[in-house]
DNA sequence: TTCTGGAGCTAACAGCGTTAGCTTACGGCA
DNA sequence: TGCCGTAAGCTAACGCTGTTAGCTCCAGAA
């Protein structure tokens, strides 16, 4: 028995906030607008024009453009989350890392511009739900054993996943094999002794 | 002998852009409110003020503001190119590995802002010079001696540095532990034959 | 001397997030 | 029934953004 509680989390899934009709009508719009017509395409007076509203009345159910953002980033946080949760209880026949690692891409890919939002440098990371991104990153703690390795592995999953998503790769690269290239090296036997377990949650910053 | 050709890169450095006196005092201008005040203070009229002149007139040096970031971006790769085609020519102690990731964070952390944009998913990369990314990114390939490896260690390089700039990491991390994890991951003997050394270039998009 | 082109300027446009202030409709209560 | 308060819409407008049109001025060449 180690200090590592495999497949059960020490922290806990955060209880989302509560939304109106109407505000769950603009997070539908925002993500469906984001997604298909891209970042740019996300403001205001479009938004509006979607749900049949004007801009200005947008701020009867949200504060502030950054706000709605948060609703959607909290979407993608939770979905993330439960998908590494469920892929560490359940784990492929490729082993921890690499099922995490496909679950991890699998959600990204499938809202790549709500990802690029949720990964921004500029998101206002301190308005989210508290412990919610903790609860979302703590797989990569289960799956590593140790604190400084699931950071390096998360590290490696979010470049190769934006990297990815915005094309920076090579053309004709299969990228299944550079994923499979990261697992391989994060699988290896040997490598986890990297520093004496200091106890710091995997992801996510301190409130 | 292998296909890699240690030390001895197989891409060559592009000849700079050249630039008139007053271009070269607005990139250098640019540079400077970039990293002092921040991204969001990379306006034209502010730009414009700190060279002193007005922002159309910034017109009749480069098309738009996305050709100025593109200089910006240039530079950035320049000196990133330098440094890890330095580091590779004379690793240290520590190994190629961790040599050259020492020498891609060291550059990027002196021009965090100027990282971020070069990184960014909206940066028009199409309009670089053509050759940089794969001549700056070519270090990479020469460490790794495999294409998805290198893939693989190039994201988990820029993975861990933009989560870093950004402070995702979890308040109290000693992030030299977390460079070192993931050093060590891609250093095992073993690790490489991944596939069959496809000859792809391996970083950025082929032109 | 005249012309041409570079490099500055002001004024203005469309689009952005956001605010102020007005109106309308509905639900609870005396 | 009549009143009141609140929720949720609206228009107009503000300051900011990148950018364009069109003017002026000056240096250098013909």
């Amino acid at each position: 028995m180690t200090e590592v509680h495999r497949g059960l989390g020490v922290t806990s899934r955060p209880e989302p906030r509560v939304r109106s009709a109407r505000m769950a009508d603009l997070v539908r719009a925002a993500l469906g607008l984001l997604e298909t017509e891209g970042t740019d395409a996300l403001t205001m007076r479009h938004l509006a024009e979607l749900v049949g509203m004007r801009a200005p009345s947008i701020y009867k159910h949200f504060d502030s453009k950054a706000a709605l953002e948060v609703a959607l980033v909290e979407d993608a946080l939770f979905d993330m989350g439960d998908a590494l949760h469920h892929s560490v209880a359940d784990p492929g026949p490729d082993g921890p890392v690499a099922s995490l690692l496909a679950a991890y891409r699998s959600e990204a890919t499938s809202h790549p511009n709500r990802y690029r939002l949720t990964t921004s440098s500029a998101f206002p990371r301190a308005d989210l739900l508290v412990g919610l991104e903790d609860w979302a990153g703590e797989p990569f703690f289960i799956v590593a054993g140790q604190a400084y390795l699931s950071q390096a592995l998360w590290a490696f999953a979010h470049g190769t996943m934006i990297l990815e998503l915005d094309g920076r790769f090579a053309g004709g690269s299969d990228l299944d094999l550079t994923w499979q290239a990261g697992a391989l090296a994060f699988s290896l036997p040997g490598a986890p002794p990297v520093a004496q377990a200091v106890s710091v949650p995997p992801v996510g910053q301190q409130p």
